[in-house]
DNA sequence: TTGAATATGTTATAACATAACATTATACAC
DNA sequence: GTGTATAATGTTATGTTATAACATATTCAA
């Protein structure tokens, strides 16, 4: 394998695919989560974990009302505030993401790469999103953004377009 | 002038000052969108006129309900969805942007250049937002994109830190 | 001039998010 | 263990953003 083609696929692991085993993307998220927090010293409450769970449900970012009628779908009594404070919970801590052209959440596929500087590729025919994470994208970024003077704290990028699994379907 | 620095600054417009003419801006806004209309065939009515001049009072993004509050001080009623439909109608004719973290809009600042896919600068200081529209960053979007088989359709690049203007005043 | 398309008016509601304050759990010093 | 401070959760209410559905008016061309 080329040094080119190995930096290739450094930087583009693969687009979840649709049959993959995603028991284990949630078991490996829960299992980092556990990590983090230990490390950090805070604590993965029960609804905590609940929520983080229902975000890992697929990867398909979910909404905190979506999350919240899966908590009161047994006749639950989850009030929105629960779910907020636990999404920013998670938000805080690295684990979770906020999709903002969706406002929906999804679960974070870099735990512990301390990134709040993700950029995502949306499908608009399946859903499935995915983390970006291109150096050389970072790199322009950061140098076109110094180039006008300004100073960076955070950044959306939200890529909305196929995914390659539901354009070889179509 | 050198031809690195001409690129830099084809790069890199100047961020919108505080104290600059902005009358003028608003009066090429409205000039260059009556242009458009006119060669796209589609109508700038009165209401979708006057959501456009809310849009450029200022380089700062506003909120739809902003807009409505406007129209309705003097004791007017209009109601929400005669602003989203011109919302709409200014976005589909590219004479406005939606700034997703914000939910908030703003006067495009490159009428007729035909862009969709506009990247933000939004300064958290003063609010002030302009579009980057940087060529190298455009490329290493693009590919790094394609090198995960993902087409692209749309963007949403909004960057949030502190304007040069902000930052020379503190 | 009449019919189709476009634009606007009107009412209601959906969808997303936070404020404010009460209560309960946890941890840690004493 | 007891008190006490901090963190977490519960509860109620409300704020904010956006769209659905249907009625009416305007425009424009055949
Ligand atoms: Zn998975
Ligand atoms: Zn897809
Ligand atoms: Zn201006
Ligand atoms: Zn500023």
């Amino acid at each position: 394998m080329s040094q080119a083609a190995k930096r290739k696929t450094a930087d583009a692991p693969a687009f979840p695919k649709p049959g993959h085993n995603h028991a284990h993307c949630t078991k490996e998220a829960l299992r980092k989560a556990e990590a983090i927090c230990a490390a950090r010293k805070t604590k993965l409450t029960d609804i905590r974990r609940q929520v983080l769970e229902a975000v890992w449900r697929s990867h398909v970012p979910v909404g905190a009302y979506d999350i919240l009628a899966q908590f009161n779908a047994g006749g639950g009594r989850v009030a929105p505030m629960a779910v907020y404070r636990a999404l920013e919970f998670l938000m805080d801590n690295g684990l979770v993401h906020r999709i903002a052209s969706l406002n929906a959440y999804i679960g974070c596929a870099h735990m512990g790469a301390d990134h709040h500087a993700a950029q995502f590729l949306i499908c608009r025919s399946c859903g499935t999103t995915a983390e970006l994470e291109s150096a050389p994208l970072n790199r322009a970024l950061t140098q076109a953004v110094a180039a006008r003077g300004f100073t960076i704290d955070s950044q959306i990028v939200e890529i909305i377009g196929v995914c390659p699994h539901c354009r070889d379907a179509s």
